[in-house]
DNA sequence: GTCTATAGGCAGATAGAC
DNA sequence: GTCTATCTGCCTATAGAC
């Protein structure tokens, strides 16, 4: 953003951190070294460690730009996406996106390796699902207020079921290679939510433009 | 099953199982090592590699234990309750049963670890989520033609969303610490299937005994 | 900023005595 | 079956030259 050009200055830390946050997504944060980063980028690892002092502050790293990009990412659908269920939609389209390229959630894989996690980034990987739900339950209650909309529980309750819908169909679903079994999920999981369907089986049985 | 009693025969192999799948459930099967469990039962590493020759085959030897244990307890569902919602609720009280040790599912565990592991574990990864989506089916099936049940797409694709739901559930649920939370989502996840509910938020908002 | 060199530790694994 | 001893390799990390 400061130098979109300039080769020597704050690039070479924005390249580890493309390549560290996609060996994270495929691996896990226990199963890449510093070793893999640097051969990727043609460096030493002493030179990773100048840019970032230990694996910890790596990873703290890694969560604070993948957050920021995703909640930018979810304010751009609210800028282009007027009413809930486009963006309900939206929403579940970004998390089919990243599985596409065989990744998972960063903060999904980092949840399962939480117990091994430096405490910096275990703060960090609550506060993006919390701030996932907090957006989720917005766009909840908005689609409510309007009548797109029809649940009766709480806006938030139905923003945790999707998120760990989302989240446990993308693990799921990457074993098997098949984006479709996630579309498939994806589409059962919100399908229950529009407004005038009786039951949340009545899926389109994931057509592939939508979600 | 063989000798009961024994404390020198088979007994050192269970006792590593009993501690590598409690490891691999909480840290992950990258995040363990052979000094971890041998640490544990006060053995050296070498006498580990007799029983287990590599981390592979104890992988191996983990999930095959971990599945039949698993497909015993909903042979023993199906013994001890006739009608399908029920057969359903217990299901969930499975996984809900795991994560109140600190634990994920361990093939949920592995899933996120998919691309690390050998061949061996990939495959009986693979088996463990079709067969549970295959006991799954059957329930949901049984469930529509009693009447039980109320919904019109494929029962296997419901399977599939319930299993994804549960793994994401616990998946998230778990850096919380709060079990709450899993149950909550599991409710809002099932309530959809019952006969004559209008959407699927009408969750009876987790009900302690209930799930 | 990047390198060479190197430290110190831990990983999975094996040989061979008991 | 379990041990001691040991190997090789990889891991994170640091010192210091350029």
């Amino acid at each position: 953003m400061a130098r979109p050009d300039k080769d020597s200055a704050g690039d070479t830390a924005m390249r580890i951190l493309d390549v560290a946050e996609h060996l994270v997504q495929t691996r896990g944060f226990n199963g890449f070294s510093y070793a893999d980063v640097a051969a990727e980028i043609n460096i030493t690892t002493a030179s990773l460690h100048y840019h970032f002092p230990g694996k910890a502050e790596l990873g703290r790293a890694l969560i604070a730009r993948y957050a920021t990009n995703f909640f930018e990412a979810l304010a751009d659908i609210e800028r282009r996406l007027p009413d809930a269920p486009a963006r309900l939609q939206a929403y579940a389209e970004l998390y089919s996106r990243v599985l596409r390229e065989q990744r998972l959630c960063l903060c999904g894989m980092l949840a399962a390796e939480y117990q091994t996690l430096p405490a910096q980034m275990r703060e960090a990987v609550i506060t993006f699902f919390d701030d996932n739900e907090a957006w989720l339950t917005r766009v909840l209650e908005v689609g409510r207020q309007e009548g797109t909309f029809d649940f009766t529980g709480s806006a938030a309750g139905i923003a945790r079921m999707i998120i760990c819908g989302l989240e446990g169909a993308m693990l799921v679903a990457r074993p098997y290679g098949e984006s479709d079994r996630f579309q498939a999920a994806a589409a059962q999981l919100l399908s229950g939510l529009k407004k005038g369907v009786s039951s949340p089986t009545e899926a389109p049985a994931a057509s592939p433009a939508t979600v």
